[in-house]
DNA sequence: CTACGGTGTAATCAGTGATTACATGCAAGA
DNA sequence: TCTTGCATGTAATCACTGATTACACCGTAG
């Protein structure tokens, strides 16, 4: 615990080795691109807040895109855990539900990480086809998707001759558009009294009670539901 | 017509004045851009290739930036024009079908297009709230798709009380994230033998047929439309 | 013919990603 | 304990970038 550094000059006779410099440069990226923007990112800044000199990074990282690589792969085991976390809140007899919860994790957890998220779904900053800890992850939850929409289909809450894939293909498209629309400012002009949080999460139910699961035949019915 | 230059070496003396610089130089832009992607831009390359020193196009231009920017807007012009001529091609009366035909239209141009479409979307390469052409455009076809679902309402073809600015953000969530998806590489793993360009026009009928104009009550009937 | 103003050039700046040769100091083996 | 090995960090350097400045060029208005 005496190694998380911080560079406290004056204060040690400043360690010739640092101890954890991998964490400390990914720790360091991150803050960076959340104070400056990923395009302003530099390497040497990063060096410098690690308290290191510029070219130490590139021991540990071959390139500028490896080291974005690895924030993109320590934030993808974060997305993972937080939308098997908000899986893991909801009735597991209820695949459609479970399957809302994947987007709703999804999204809250983009929108709450921007700069993690906008890391993991660029495929020009990272090295996205190199790393297989990335498209594992990302394919977990696809079949995962594929799987749950396939118990909400036997269970008779699908059309049997839903092509499943098709439908995921568009449920991913739903909330990564929302989620980038969000994080690249696209939307601004909502109404202020409604953050884009609340409107991104109504727009999923939206989705949810059109597509997945058709709760009644005519929408003009007001639902009063939980 | 006799300016368009190409810089031909050797052949005319290399006239002082180039003619055209901004527009050689945007078109300079965008062909470097599909060759290298838009992070390997240099404004040195977009000069060379228009012919032109490495700092004349901070004449035009004040930054990056501000070449980026004007791309763009030369972009949204076309984009617009697209989406225009989609909408004219289906019957004007039928509001639903006019409201398809600006997804299909939006979706069809950014896939024909990719390079411009990324640089439209990116609120980062790019200055977008200082350009009102783009600004006023993106507003326009927004106000277009409240417009049409307004009079879909009004035909009954939509329940009365829905909300038509959350479904219009549905809507272009949606088909933003296909977009998107389909450039960034985001499903480079669909059936090979159908190119993501079918899988998006069928993804954006499949949304259609469900959040626009409901069908019919329950999914399980095939339904061998046209 | 001349002065002027818009256009492009050349030289230059600080900062970048990346490479190399070289210091440093921890740890294992005698 | 000494020393050897080696991972780790440093310093110097490279080619290149976006951007700025002073200056050269040239069509044109007067």
């Amino acid at each position: 615990m005496a190694k998380t550094s911080v560079t406290k000059a004056g204060d040690q006779p400043k360690p010739y080795h640092h101890g954890n410099l991998v964490g400390a440069l990914i720790s360091a990226t991150v803050e960076l691109i959340e104070e400056h923007g990923v395009e302003q990112l530099s390497v040497r800044e990063v060096a410098k807040r690690a308290g290191v000199s510029p070219g130490a990074p590139f021991r540990h990282f071959r390139s500028k895109t490896a080291l974005l690589t690895a924030v993109a792969e320590q934030a993808m085991d974060r997305l993972t855990e937080a939308v098997a976390r908000a899986v893991s809140d909801v009735d597991s007899t209820d695949p459609a539900a479970a399957f809302e919860a994947i987007g709703q994790g999804y999204l809250e957890w983009a929108m709450a990480n921007p700069t993690h998220f906008q890391i993991i779904s660029s495929r020009t900053l990272i090295d996205f086809e190199a790393s297989s800890s990335l498209r594992d992850q990302n394919g977990a939850i696809r079949e995962k998707m594929v799987e749950l929409l396939a118990r909400a289909q036997h269970q008779g809450r699908l059309a049997p001759d839903v092509d499943l894939d098709h439908l995921v293909l568009a449920a991913r498209a739903y909330v990564y558009g929302l989620a980038r629309m969000a994080i690249d400012g696209h939307f601004p002009e909502w109404h202020p009294s409604e953050p884009p949080a609340i409107a991104v999460r109504r727009a999923l139910r939206l989705f949810m009670s059109q597509m997945i699961v058709p709760p009644r035949c005519d929408l003009r019915k007001p639902k009063k539901s939980s």
